[in-house]
DNA sequence: TAAAATATGACAAATTCATGACAATGATTT
DNA sequence: AAATCATTGTCATGAATTTGTCATATTTTA
């Protein structure tokens, strides 16, 4: 699942521009000319990312970022400035606000590119690409190959989305009905006890390099992708 | 065949510069002392960058780029903006004409080759045109040819690109969209499921020397040219 | 031991891919 | 100009894989 970034930019050359550049990143690009477009779009699909012009036209940028930032659907949703002048001033005033990270214009599409997969790096690392290593077992996303100890693991997608994500958030337990949100998608219906069978597929394909038990179950909770055995206390 | 590099610069002495250091970069300089002259070149070929400096008699090299960005046949070549050093405002137009990247006066030789690397590859990484050697199987695009294991083998137009991009691009999966945008090209309507045609025309081909098997379908997510059999891992 | 939660095997439905056929297009030759 | 050939995009079909659900163990907890 790629991550979607929304553009909220009213200067149409730019946000062509920008739009083609988080495209070339490999990510999805949603535009919006106006911060009341963007709300009607928010309706439909809550995006991973919005980068957002401080000036617009109706409601400013700033303004937008800000009720953003207060309503609760929205509120953790990161938020990159587009500011036009070096001031000071205004990244106090966008950070204050509640925006992640900010890129002056005129920005290089390279700056850009890593201020964006930092931001998604801290909120949902399994949309970059990095690959990931973990007590021997190796995931990395652009070949889509996982190995345990050197030894290919064959996956279907649906495992392979489900242990990338387990790898980006390690460590942590994980409901059931988080891990379909997070791994099937907002919204699908999809019984909770599914998500039993595939952990089982996922286990059992990890049984080729004795990485099974990577993946614990957490009763009554849910489950857990650990370096730590389940055995011993850390 | 190199990449063509045009540089538009109406000073001579830059322009020597310019064109000295791409060709020491590998690529091959075309020159022009204004836009005016730039565009009659452009009728010959199409190079796949353009250097262009902001001042230029007769026509900007803003205005130019405007130009150039509003023409179909150009829109899609990159263009990298040469501004006086510190001037925000021309680098914010720049951007906005649709440059895809920019260089201060003065610039460094190092910064200035990978700027052009970067846009570069970012735009066609399968125009870096040294001959690929990959198991066996070898692609030469100045002399458009493969072989396998020393056997020629005969290539469509559609299919010598698909496996120059992949072998340009091995190991990492591309989706559907991807190799459309990247082979077909950004503003063609073609159904997805074509790729899935010219990816058995081309495996069929490459069934001459045995190479069938370096394509692979990655399912659910595309395919990916890979010298590692799916199998085992390295 | 009973109740609750999870693991597992089986299976049918759904999805995805491979393949062959075909028509449209354009280039080349007759 | 007509005919031939190569190339390309689309579609229909069948094969293969994936996926969600259920019924039935098995395990854990109280």
């Amino acid at each position: 699942m790629t991550a979607n970034i929304l553009v909220v930019e009213d200067e149409p050359a730019i946000q062509e521009l920008l739009a083609l550049n988080i495209k070339q990143a490999g990510y999805n690009a949603l535009r919006s000319l106006s911060a009341e477009h963007a709300q009607q779009l928010l309706r439909e699909t809550l995006p991973d990312l919005i980068l957002l012009d401080w000036m617009l036209p109706g409601m400013s940028g700033i303004e937008y970022a800000r009720r953003l930032k207060s309503d609760n659907l929205t509120k953790s949703i990161p938020i990159i400035m587009l500011t036009a002048r070096g001031d000071e001033y205004d990244k106090v005033r966008g950070l204050e606000v509640g925006a992640d990270d900010y890129v002056t214009k005129p920005f290089s599409p390279r700056e850009l590119n890593a201020r964006i997969k930092a931001v998604l790096r801290r909120r949902a690392p399994q949309m970059t690409d990095d690959p990931i290593e973990i007590s021997g077992l190796s995931l990395d996303p652009t070949t889509h190959r996982v190995t345990g100890n050197n030894v290919n693991i064959p996956l279907g997608p649906t495992e392979f989305r489900l242990l990338h994500f387990f790898m980006s958030n390690a460590e942590r337990v994980h409901s059931r009905t988080q891990l379909l949100d997070k791994v099937w998608g907002d919204r699908v219906f999809v019984e909770d006890r599914t998500v039993d069978v595939h952990i089982r597929r996922l286990r059992n394909a990890l049984m080729a390099s004795n990485h099974q038990d990577l993946i614990q179950t957490v009763r009554g909770s849910g489950y857990r992708f650990s370096a730590q055995s389940s055995e011993q206390a850390g």
